[in-house]
DNA sequence: GCTTGACCTTCCAGTTACTGGAGGGCCCAA
DNA sequence: TTGGGCCCTCCAGTAACTGGAAGGTCAAGC
């Protein structure tokens, strides 16, 4: 099957953008092989990687962070609290990242709920943000 | 009071850096005067405007946003419908995020609870994201 | 043998909303 | 006159792609 697939067979199997995979060559994220004519070629190792990357992105993991991953997943002797310590510092990312958006939710509903929304001019959405 | 405002002033008043005051008269946002020296003048309609915008990004609006928001701010003869439309796709936006940043949260915090975090190898963690 | 179309390649520019820094004026107080 | 604290412009960098131009490769069809 996956024996050794080109960009555009690995963007299927991943589901990431060809152009994405390429970038993710040009800063050294996950390097494929080059073929007699330059096309890159694929191992199921590198798509494995590139589907790893492509969910700890989906977790909203930054590239950094899936470098750091990655090179944990890459060595079998790591240690899974390395790997734990970087997944909670994102864990609490994401959290503080939910009650800033929660915030802004309240506040905006608020406003929104209180405008009349018609012909008028008069808006308490502008009054709230003008202060 | 705050007559006329050098841009330092101006930033004390709203909370934003200079920097980004003199971005937003780059990109045509809020426009000061000059004075004789090619200092930048803020009058308090200026300021009132860093200040809204100010608290339109703190709700999250893009530049964008802010900039029709303002356009609205500043036409006594808005529709107050207007105004509430694009809040209310903001509110949508934001929502959305939620539920996406929501959905991690959920997968991440189960992995990182089923993750020793020892100096052994094994790690649902990474086995998580390789699939 | 030649063309067509679907691949693939590289390189360059643009996106969002700033942020940092270099290099240099202006102005007031000691 | 020197110092410090403002102010100015311009340039480059950030994150993670995304779009597009210009061109090479390869198998199928006429």
């Amino acid at each position: 099957m996956s024996a050794l697939t080109s960009i555009g067979d690995a963007a299927k199997h991943t589901g990431l953008p060809v152009k994405t995979i390429r970038y993710y060559e040009e800063i050294g994220l996950v390097l494929p092989r080059r073929s007699a004519n330059g096309y890159r070629v694929f191992g199921p190792t590198e798509v494995h990687e590139l589907t790893f990357v492509a969910r700890a992105r989906a977790l909203g993991f930054s590239i950094e962070e899936c470098r750091a991953l990655l090179a944990l997943y890459r060595d079998k002797d790591r240690a899974s609290g390395e790997v734990k310590s970087i997944a909670r510092a994102h864990l609490r990312d994401i959290e503080a990242k939910i009650t800033d958006l929660e915030a802004m939710r309240q506040t905006l509903s608020h406003l929104v709920e209180t405008c009349a929304g018609d012909d008028r001019p008069d808006c308490p959405i502008l009054a709230g943000l003008a202060g």
